[in-house]
DNA sequence: CTTAGCACTCAATGAAAAGGAGTGCTAAGT
DNA sequence: ACTTAGCACTCCTTTTCATTGAGTGCTAAG
């Protein structure tokens, strides 16, 4: 029923016609139909052979046609072969890397605003939804501990990490502990660990732990009971991302649907599938694609997520992407994730 | 030409009818017709009174008609008489209000989550979006200075303020200070201020400053130059807030237009506008609404907004509130930002 | 293999008709 | 003097139907 095959399976015209489409639709939104892609392809085709071969990349999956009588829109499969093969992919010219690199480097700031300028940055020229994960690093040097007494056996810690991170958080203690004691206490850590790691830290404290308490005299005693409690929460393992630009996604035809939109924002809310679809990234090693419903989650159906990794040193300790509609400019986003993850590790690993 | 006005401007009788229109419009969303408002008001009045009635609360201002052949619903006249005349209002009862502050007070958290968890709770009960500015005291007093010595010139500050607030920041100086000259000056600093004011911190320091500073010996210059740095970016006056469950807000009918929604998240993200108008409720000493077109921002047309200030010690340092479609319950929203005020400025406070 | 021709499909647009909710007005009832 | 039944009227909503036009698939000829 279906007209013979060409000889090879998907022949040099067939692909052309293909990317002309894709091009095409990316850039209106509209099926395209065999009289405009005839004329676009500049290949000197009637529109009846275009149709025949649009017949064929039906056939093939890399089309579908909304109803009978629209033109072709590409499929998931179609956009797939698009970026793989027939893209070719010009990175970013110097002049734009430098741009980036200016607005990204702007002001003197800590990673935390470092990876909100990132974020903002991908959502300003993408005109999308920008993502970037919150680095995580397998070594965690600890620079200096603090430690200032609250009310009711409270305790604030002050934990300058990595240099140059400051985190603070509040541990509750089964005694008082004045504040020369907690001095004291500060001090044998500063000078004991000052420089290693925390995980390292937290482990040689647990070993002490394991030793019968009668054996240490009272500043240790002091030390691991105060120390146990502020690392313990070492280990909490929150993940989490900065997102920007969510409102520029409420622009595309697509996801005009109030309660699609709703979900998905829902979803960026909730955090966890978003996670879980970024982890995946983190062992890519360069640029990588979800296109629609190939991320596995209903509510980025329309949508494709672009990613890479930034690495600090080696260490990949995050990834960043941009999410937008499936009819994204693949040719542009792409090179530009791949810059900004590039730069953004790059300005991580200056300000240690 | 218009039928004459009733003995008084408005009745006892009008005035149940408006209330019993708004109540119902408010559950259902619906224009409310005569025959409908006849049957609820109770009142055994015909719908041909009914529309009578309803004549004249429309010549008054207080109730409009998309169309002849539609229902009446209220107009921001309308609802504003509601609320201030005909509603009344019942304080949360006190089973709820301890539900509430048990959640507020679940975790040993900082300022800046607690904050967060209140605008989560807002938006969670009330099903739209909860707002809370963030808290800004007139008086800050520095509890403690400390400085760690990073590449180039640059020092990274912490400042522990207000007992338990801790802030960060890097400064980029002059010349190069050892870890042991800024051991020095931060000594100096918390010996002479801790538990100052931070502002008169400040203004104490640029009084030395003014001198000539051939007086001062080589330690003052150094405090001054260092602690100049610290100081200046105090009154950044960087005012902000936390907003919860947009999400919710895209539920509504009335928001239903995405271009619209958009136009709100953005003047969201944009935060000016919002913050200027929380900031006139500052001064006001109790729940404060602004009913759709009250508001003065187009984007909040169709919106209300409830707010209430919180205050710590007497004195205000924040407002918390609910923004969701003008047609809301306010009989249950305002007791809920009332008591959620009061709550938050309470667990603020406790912390100390 | 390509292409002109042609019948066919189907979304989109718009006009017309039907239905219905609700109003305003008038005149009669209390 | 207020209330109400009755009725004509308005205008939104929904449905139906015809029209249009873009685009297709198929066939037969080049």
């Amino acid at each position: 029923m279906s007209r013979q095959p060409p000889t090879e399976l998907m022949n040099e015209r067939a692909q052309h016609l293909l990317r002309v489409l894709i091009d095409r639709y990316i850039r209106e939104g509209e099926p395209v139909g065999s009289r405009t892609l005839a004329r676009d392809s500049r290949l000197d085709l009637s529109p009846a052979t275009v149709r025949n071969v649009m017949s064929d990349l039906e056939e093939m999956g890399f089309v579908a046609a909304p109803h009978t009588s629209a033109g072709r829109i590409p499929t998931v499969q179609g956009y797939r072969l698009f970026v793989d093969s027939l893209l070719n992919i010009q990175p970013l010219d110097s002049v734009q890397v430098e741009q980036l690199r200016q607005e990204l480097w702007a002001e003197e700031t800590d990673s935390g605003r470092l990876i909100e300028t990132a974020s903002n940055l991908l959502s300003d020229i993408t005109r999308m939804a920008g993502v970037v994960t919150l680095p995580r690093r397998e070594h965690v040097a600890l620079r200096r501990i603090d430690f200032l007494p609250l009310s009711q056996n409270r305790i604030l810690v002050i934990l300058v990490i990595n240099e140059k991170e400051v985190q603070n958080r509040i541990i509750q203690t089964d005694r008082t502990f004045s504040a020369s004691e907690l001095e004291t206490i500060a001090n044998f850590l500063n000078a004991h660990f000052a420089g290693k790691d925390i995980h390292a830290v937290r482990t040689h404290l647990i070993d002490e732990m394991q030793q019968t308490r009668q054996d240490m005299n009272d500043l240790m005693m002091s030390v691991v009971s105060v120390a146990e409690k502020v690392f313990s929460g070492e280990d909490s393992d929150e993940e989490d991302y900065v997102l920007a630009g969510q409102t520029n996604l409420m622009q595309f035809r697509e996801l005009s649907d109030v309660e699609k939109l709703r979900e998905l924002f829902e979803a960026f809310n909730r955090k966890r599938d978003i996670l879980h679809l970024l982890d995946k990234c983190i062992c890519a090693n360069g640029v990588q694609l979800f296109i629609g419903e190939e991320s596995g989650y209903q509510v980025l159906d329309e949508c494709s997520l672009v990613t890479a990794p930034y690495s600090v040193e080696g260490e990949v300790i995050g990834v960043l992407g941009v999410i937008g509609p499936t009819r994204m400019a693949y040719d542009r986003i792409i090179p530009i994730v791949d810059a900004t993850a590039r730069l953004l590790g790059a300005a991580l690993n200056s300000r240690n």
